[in-house]
DNA sequence: GTCTATAATTTGATAGAC
DNA sequence: GTCTATCAAATTATAGAC
């Protein structure tokens, strides 16, 4: 399915995702949306018919985008780490720099309340940082190092994107980078991760 | 302050407590808290009369209780490493035992759209952690290990709170508490945690 | 596609009796 | 302290005109 939103449904979406990425899933509602993007709230209702589809499509959206602007994880012209590196530098683009927190990590904390939609459609998110992550550890790069095990890849991947979604959330409710930048520094020095 | 609840009021924060942890500050009414404690709504308002009073409330008494359970963090008695996975274990037993993410990493994820009262009282409860973790990093125990500087230890404490947080994040929300063991099994691998 | 209008429900909060 | 009753506002969502 090539969802690609466009126009006033992209509008929307951004809107969405701002509101959400402040407040969460119930600090917002279609006038809010509807007010930001300049049309009313039954406009609105009429691109995303329920508020569970307006969330679903935003998750979905944002996965997409963050996972494509990883590229792949086992390119051979890149090291395990710069392939890390390369993360931790998505991440900070896409928090960071906006002062807001990953829209999937405010959505997590209120999982158990969400419309079952947009709950699975975070669950996708998070499985397929850690699997591009995995694969970005264990898949050798330049001249050719060892490979890690599976469940060495796997826990590698549990404790960078740990590290990163923890430091990111400090920096950003504490509003003090150093948190993140601290972290981003001593990632090499971690296990798992091959220059 | 000595701002000890009991009885209702007691109660009141528990079931506040619970219904934030499970959706956020948004996804819960007085009417849910009451229903809940088995009086009605306007009981609750009693207690707490404005729904920022009641956010408070629960975050601070939550804080007190947390850092509480983490005992001192320059007992002679103990090393870093070990006091570090005493704080590993407070972790453990307030979140992955109850199936239910931290108190503070819910809101904190809602930060930017919740009374200024919550917001600060929030940034408190990480401000001590982390102030709490940079001592446990960096005061000798046991056979009198070689201090950490003032900013190793706070780069310590950071990468510390930072890994325990996401990992509990993972571990609820993919419902998979290896994610969190594993990420505990391999703190003493950590940089700044003198055994 | 966007609008007006509105339905049905929920929300935070208050007044006042007991 | 807890209740009943109530309020004003906001919410998700729909019907139907343009």
């Amino acid at each position: 399915m090539s969802t690609e939103y466009t126009g006033k449904a992209a509008q929307i979406l951004d809107a969405a995702e701002n509101r959400i990425r402040a407040g969460g899933f119930n600090a917002f509602s279609f006038r809010d949306v509807a007010g930001d993007v300049g049309i009313k709230s039954a406009s609105v209702h009429y691109h995303f018919p329920q508020k569970a589809d307006l969330g679903q499509a935003v998750v979905e959206r944002y996965t997409a985008a963050f996972i494509a602007s990883l590229g792949p994880p086992d390119d051979p012209a890149h090291t395990p780490a710069q392939r890390i590196a390369h993360l931790a530098a998505a991440y900070r683009i896409s928090t960071i720099d906006r002062g807001a927190i990953c829209l999937c990590c405010v959505l997590g904390s209120e999982a158990a309340d969400l419309p079952v939609e947009v709950a699975d459609a975070l669950r996708r998110f998070f499985r397929r940082l850690l699997s591009w992550t995995g694969t970005a550890l264990k898949t050798p790069g330049g001249h050719a190092v060892p490979e890690l095990s599976e469940e060495a890849a796997r826990q590698g991947a549990n404790q960078v994107v740990s590290l990163l979604q923890g430091a990111m959330f400090l920096s950003i409710l504490l509003k003090d980078n150093t948190h993140f930048e601290a972290a981003v520094k001593r990632l090499p020095a971690l296990d798992f991760i091959h220059a």
